[in-house]
DNA sequence: GGTTATCTACGACGCCTGTAGTAGGCCTGA
DNA sequence: TCAGGCCTACTACAGGCGTCGTAGATAACC
């Protein structure tokens, strides 16, 4: 197998990071961004990791005016998608419900997330099939 | 800021996930392991990420008979949580909701996962007025 | 005792990553 | 027209990581 699976670098997402937030920008521009989140680094530098991320094909450029305006190819939740899943995997075997669980024991959480878990619990607790027949005991109550 | 922190490589934690599923081992019961998990590796790279391992303090060698038998000094759980954390902090910021609401949605549970996790809402979900002085966030988290 | 199997200590190598310098091209204002 | 800027292409380099190979020490066996 290869060395590494051509993923993204840490470096790397933090300048995606940007061009979600802010839109196509120019390396100056993701600079600048950079050097405001408290980011120090070199121009050349942020060329390097855009370059590198358009290798990947994470980024497009086109040449418009003076300079080249880079584009993420891939949305914020595509990746966090798939960086979830593969985090999932690496640390619990690819259960989601551990992770949860310590989630839920270790963060904290906003009224509004909890109102929303909520929902989706209730939901969950529903949709596993209509076969009410059987291990009803085990489902808990629904929002009445 | 340093090139990396000194932190867990992919490999290494592998090796980990070994010692803390087996107990302490020799070289050779952790390359057995690793191939009996489908991990093809050399004797001496399995060497070379135990004693990686151990001069970054993640597992202890202690000379016995025949062989060095290597022991974890951090627990499963120590791990998990930074890296949770650290995983956390690079795509959501430090907030946990938001990734807890994509599992939901994403990830499938078990009964068992589902009844807790109704148990912890119940839990963090205290009657309104409560308020432990001060408000200051309306972020809630379980009682301790 | 010589051969064989182990184990450990070192060194090596190529790729990835973070970080940047340099050189050459093009635009612009004096 | 020339100096000063800004932009991109290319190169570099050190340290981490995945992977081993080799050589010396030690034990075990015939």
């Amino acid at each position: 197998m290869p060395p590494r699976e051509s993923d993204l670098s840490e470096a790397e997402l933090e300048v995606l990071k940007v061009l979600w937030d802010e839109g196509p920008l120019m390396v100056r521009d993701v600079l600048n961004c950079m050097l405001k989140r408290g980011r120090k680094l070199a121009y050349t530098t942020v060329l390097t990791f855009l370059s590198r991320l358009e290798h990947k094909g994470y980024v497009k450029s086109d040449k418009s005016e003076m300079a080249y305006v880079y584009k993420p190819t891939i949305s914020r939740d595509g990746v966090a998608k798939t960086r979830v899943k593969s985090f999932l995997q690496q640390l619990y075997d690819g259960s989601a419900g551990p992770l949860v669980l310590q989630l839920m024991k270790e963060e904290s959480f906003t009224e509004d997330e909890i109102t929303q878990l909520q929902a989706m619990l209730d939901n969950l607790e529903v949709k596993p099939g209509d076969d009410e027949a059987g291990s009803k005991s085990k489902r808990r109550r629904r929002k009445s």
